[in-house]
DNA sequence: TTGTAGGCGTTATCAA
DNA sequence: TTGATAACGCCTACAA
């Protein structure tokens, strides 16, 4: 009676002997009880057990867990940034599904350094997650030494999911860029626009080069036209820019201007009424992205919403599910019209081909 | 010969017995050298078991560490939110202090809910994690039962910091926010700004009082003057709302409109745009917080930097450190200048009073 | 300086 | 159904 545990929250954290002997049972009922998978343990042990547990506060050690079962109940999440909203929503859906598994999520940042990458990737491998989650950049790119630490990775038994594009055998989860840019330029077409801007990343740029064949394809289906493509980057100041030179180009009243990210949008926002051309009445305007900036400028930004948050969900379900279909893993965008490309009430309108209407 | 360890990436993870054999040394001296403290290995052994660890593609079982150490390399950090900036830039900070420090960052994400937080201290205690670092809402609010959680925790020799406010004998870093409103009132009344209209967040919100008072007290130190105080949000919502009550109760030009927080301040700035004014110009604007909304709007906001970055790295730095100062926890925050209070060129001023100038 | 062996908190196997 | 007991992978006195 002397060593018995006392009051909670006095000592070092109770153990699960702590809790079997304060129930006058096993471990091994303890365990089963607490931790075990299924019911096997009668019920008056059973709730003595819990009740012990709860006396004296006990709380699985999850490290002794996860060496006994030679698996932590961990998802290591790597991102470039994990302060850039982008990487955040994504976080954001990655915990949702982990906490519905149980799992808890490890975060990780590379700062956009390959070699850290492969050194956070190689620690994180020491955690013994169930799965990994790669998250590190917004354009894929997997480095030979990082692929090495991956293979050792699923070698032992974890998963990898990659977002933007599959790398080796990762499973992987990817945004439909060319479909929500298609529905976009879709939809601004039937609302009357006939004449389009780009302004897009440098080509290469993968998802770019997606959003910019995607709108130019939907703005054809009911007779639009893209006349300019200026190509620079995702950035405010690659926007402003850009528009700069489509007003030097010459720029008719009516035209739609799309910027293949919000980013872009916003500067050419500027540019514009710099230029003293009124965005929204005599110059359209439409971004990509529906990042919260959209919303809070002026006019508001009519954009494409990507689900970041459903990204990273589905990540953790690749990461977590045994049967796992691909399919599933292509997200499909949605079309956000707000005042910037007047013509019709603000609406959402699904990223399917809008079929005839 | 049989069972040697084969090529990297093939089996389950290498173990540090697999080290030890390959390397010809016993699994002391493997654990010495990779992880064990102090050098105290002979420099040729030290090279075979570095060359054998390489060679087999070792990496630390950080569960089993954990379990032999009684505590885990790890840093528990509690958001709301963590799609929110807000608390993403404090993520970020941990993270690279958590770098620095060979500590791995998990995350949980409380949503807001007092049940879900405590619950998730719960799971995270049983980590060991060498210290718990809260930032679960902006206002600080230690349940009764949390507390009970984080006493435990702590009584167990983990270390619990708190962001915001102190909770119990949890370590804390907390913001200026009356300095810095202090700093941007002094700025704008030394610009030549004399009247001010104040829109805030309800009485009784800590972060808004404090900046309330700072901007009145620096306001008034070059003679200015607050006509208005509307409390309502810190939402833009709630920002336009009180814009619309201010122009309804009238308001001068060459007035200040401060909003307690970035986006009550855009409210502002659009609710002017609708009633004809011109910010930045008929009436000045500045809001709190340095969002990176701030500079995307027009005209760009006047605010006050809050290094929430530096925030989380205290924080872990609070965690970590074993002698700590208090004093360095009260984060100082920074006025920038931008177009929506005219009268300057735009410039950085640190927080400390600005003395005669 | 190196190795042996016991222990960390759990899980899981196998008798009882 | 329960309870000993051997792993799990690593750390660390203690001994050599």
């Amino acid at each position: 009676m002397t060593d018995a545990p006392s009051v909670r929250g006095s000592g070092p954290a109770p153990t699960l002997d702590d809790v079997a002997r304060a129930a006058g049972v096993s471990l091994a009922t303890a365990s089963r009880v607490l931790n075990g998978s299924r019911r096997r343990v009668a019920e008056s042990y059973r709730q003595r057990v819990e009740a012990a547990a709860r006396g004296i506060g006990y709380t699985a050690n999850l490290s002794a867990q996860a060496t006994a079962r030679g698996k932590a109940s961990v998802i290591a999440l790597l991102v470039a940034d994990i302060a850039d909203p982008y990487f955040g929503q994504i976080a954001s859906g990655v915990a949702r599904g982990a906490d519905e598994s149980g799992l808890v999520v490890t975060i990780a940042v590379t700062e956009g350094d390959p070699e850290r990458e492969t050194r956070l990737v190689r620690t994180l491998r020491g955690l013994r997650p169930h799965g990994l989650i790669l998250a590190a950049s917004r354009e894929i790119d997997v480095a030979a030494r990082l692929s090495q630490e991956l293979d050792a990775f699923t070698a032992a038994g974890g998963r990898v999911v990659a977002l933007g594009a599959g790398a080796g055998d990762a499973r992987s989860v990817v945004i439909d860029n060319f479909g929500g840019a298609q529905a976009l330029g879709a939809a601004l077409s039937e609302l009357g626009y006939r004449r389009a801007v780009v302004l897009a990343a440098p080509a290469g740029v993968r998802s770019s080069d997606d959003r910019v064949a995607g709108f130019s394809a939907g703005f054809a289906s009911a007779g639009g036209v893209v006349t300019q493509i200026h190509h620079d980057g995702y950035t405010r100041d690659s926007g402003y820019r850009s528009m700069r030179r489509a007003l030097a180009a010459g720029l008719d009243g009516g035209t739609l201007v799309f910027g293949a990210s919000d980013m872009a949008a916003v500067g050419a926002l500027i540019a514009l009424r710099e230029a003293g051309r009124e965005a929204g009445s005599d110059v359209a305007v439409a971004g990509f992205g529906d990042t919260p900036v959209s919303r809070d400028v002026t006019p508001s930004l009519t954009t494409v919403h990507i689900p970041l948050d459903e990204v990273g969900y589905q990540a953790l379900r690749a990461a977590v599910d045994s049967e796992w279909e691909p399919d599933a893993t292509l997200l499909s965008l949605e079309v956000v019209l707000r005042d910037s490309t007047p013509g019709a009430d603000p609406v959402r309108v699904g990223s399917q081909p809008a079929g005839p209407a």
